[in-house]
DNA sequence: ACCTGAACACCGTTCAAGT
DNA sequence: ACCTGAACACCGTTCAAGT
C-alpha cells in the first residue's frame, strides 16, 4: 500500500536533496519501489506532489505560540517561519508561493495574525492592510535569504558574482564602494554563500526590529490621525 | 540574424502570455522563425531564456530617481520595484530569485540603497543589515502580491478559497472570525483574485509606511545607543 | 559565423490489463 | 481498490552537416 501520506514525504525527501527542478516522478517511484503509474492512483499530477510537499513543510507552524505581547509574539510568528525555511531550503523558493495558493490554509496561523493586529490597535480596514504587511514579512526575507543557492556550479557562480563586484566604479557608485567590503559576500545580491552555510542572523534580526518598529510607529499614527 | 538580444525580447513576451512553466524552445522556435536548436548558438540553456528575460524585466529600475529626503526615494525604489513587475506578473515569482543569482547586479540600484542608508544614518554593519532589510522590502510584499495567481483553473480555485473561508470556526478562530467579511479576497492566503485583477494598493502603502517608519525608528534606537 | 535536420535521452501522463 | 506494462506526446539538448 503506498498512500498519499507516504508518497508526499518521500517527494519531500527527494526535493530537499536534489531540489525541485530536478525532482522526477520515475525517480520518486523507484524510492517507493513502485510503477511511475501507481503515483497517479493517489496524488493527480507532479505539482500537487510538489505544492504537497510544500505543505508538509508548513505544516504545524503556528502551533504552541505563547501569550505575550503582541510584539513578541509576532517576533515568534517570523522565526518559526523562517526555522521551517531553514530545514528545507531548497523548498523556499516554492513555500510562499505555496502558501498563497494553496487552498487548504492554516487557519491558526491566520488568526494569530489578526489576533496580534487586534491587540496593537488596528481594526478595518487598516487591519487588512497590516494583516498584508505581516505576511508579507513573514515570507519576505526568508525566502530571499534561503533560496539564493543557484542549482550546481558554485564555483563558476562565485567568479562571476567576485569580478562583478571588482567592477563597481568608485566614482560612479560612490557610496556602494565605501561599504562594499562589509557588504560583500554578506549582502543580498552581493554574497555567493548560500543562506544555510551562511545564515543572514544579524540581518533577520534587524528585519523584525523594522518591522515590530513600523507596525508600532504606524497604529500610533492611525490612532493618532483617529482621535484629534 | 538572430542575435541574442531579439531571442531574449521574444522569450520574455512568451513567459508574458503563457508563463514560465509552459513556456517552450520549440514554441520560441517557431515565432522566431527559426530552427529550435538555432537558439542554442546565441544562449546556452532554457534557464539563461528565462532569467536573461527576468534580466529584462528589471533593466533600468533605479535609473533617474529624484534627490531628496532618503524616506522619498526609499518610497521610490519599492514603487518602481512593483511597478515593473506589475508590467510582467507571470515573472514575478523568478525576477527577485534572478536579481540574487544573477551575477550582472544594478550597480545604479545598489548605490542607491546604501546611499540612502547612509543619509538615514547608518552605518558598520548596521548599514549591512539594512541593506539586506531593504533589499527584502522591495521584493517581498510586490512578489507575493503578483505572483498569487496559479496556472489556469480558476473557478475551481475560487471556489476552493470559499470553502476554505466559509470553513472558519468561529469558536477556534474567533479574531479571524471575527474580521473575515473585510479579509475576504483582499488579503493574501485569503483571496483568489491575482494582483494585477484587483491590487492591493492600500496595503502597498502600509507596506512602504511600515518600512520607512521602521528604519527610521531602528535607527534613532542605535544612535541613542551608540551615543550615550 | 550562423543555421538546419535529425536524432537522443528523458519525462509527465494515460490506459488497458491485471490482481 | 490498487497497481503494472507499455505506450504516447512532448521537450531540452546535441551534433554532424550545410551555407
Amino acid at each position: 500500500m503506498l498512500g498519499r501520506e507516504r508518497i508526499l514525504e518521500a517527494a519531500l525527501a527527494l526535493i530537499d536533496t536534489h531540489g525541485p527542478q530536478a525532482f522526477n516522478i520515475r525517480e520518486l517511484a523507484r524510492v517507493l519501489g513502485v510503477a511511475p503509474a501507481a503515483i497517479y492512483w493517489h496524488v493527480p499530477s507532479r505539482n500537487e506532489l510538489v505544492s504537497g510537499a510544500a505543505a508538509l513543510v508548513l505544516h504545524g507552524v503556528a502551533d504552541d505560540i505563547a501569550p505575550g505581547r503582541w510584539q513578541d509574539r509576532l517576533r515568534t510568528l517570523l522565526q518559526r517561519y523562517r526555522e521551517v525555511l531553514q530545514r528545507h531550503p531548497r523548498l523556499a523558493p516554492l513555500v510562499a508561493s505555496e502558501m498563497l495558493c494553496n487552498a487548504a490554509f492554516d487557519a491558526v496561523l491566520l488568526d494569530h495574525v489578526v489576533h496580534l493586529l487586534e491587540d496593537a490597535g488596528f481594526g478595518g480596514a487598516d487591519l487588512v492592510d497590516a494583516y498584508n504587511v505581516v505576511i508579507a514579512a513573514m515570507c519576505g526575507f526568508a525566502t530571499l535569504e534561503l533560496s539564493a543557492a543557484p542549482d550546481e556550479d558554485i564555483e563558476g557562480w562565485e567568479a562571476a558574482c567576485r569580478s562583478q563586484i571588482a567592477g563597481v566604479d568608485a566614482l560612479r557608485q560612490p557610496a556602494l564602494a565605501r561599504h562594499l567590503v562589509a557588504l560583500e559576500d554578506r549582502a543580498f545580491i552581493l554574497r555567493w554563500s548560500s543562506g544555510t552555510d551562511r545564515p543572514l542572523a544579524s540581518g533577520f534580526a534587524a528585519w523584525t526590529d523594522v518591522i515590530v518598529r513600523g507596525l508600532e510607529s504606524r497604529a500610533r499614527a492611525l490612532r493618532r490621525a483617529a482621535a484629534p
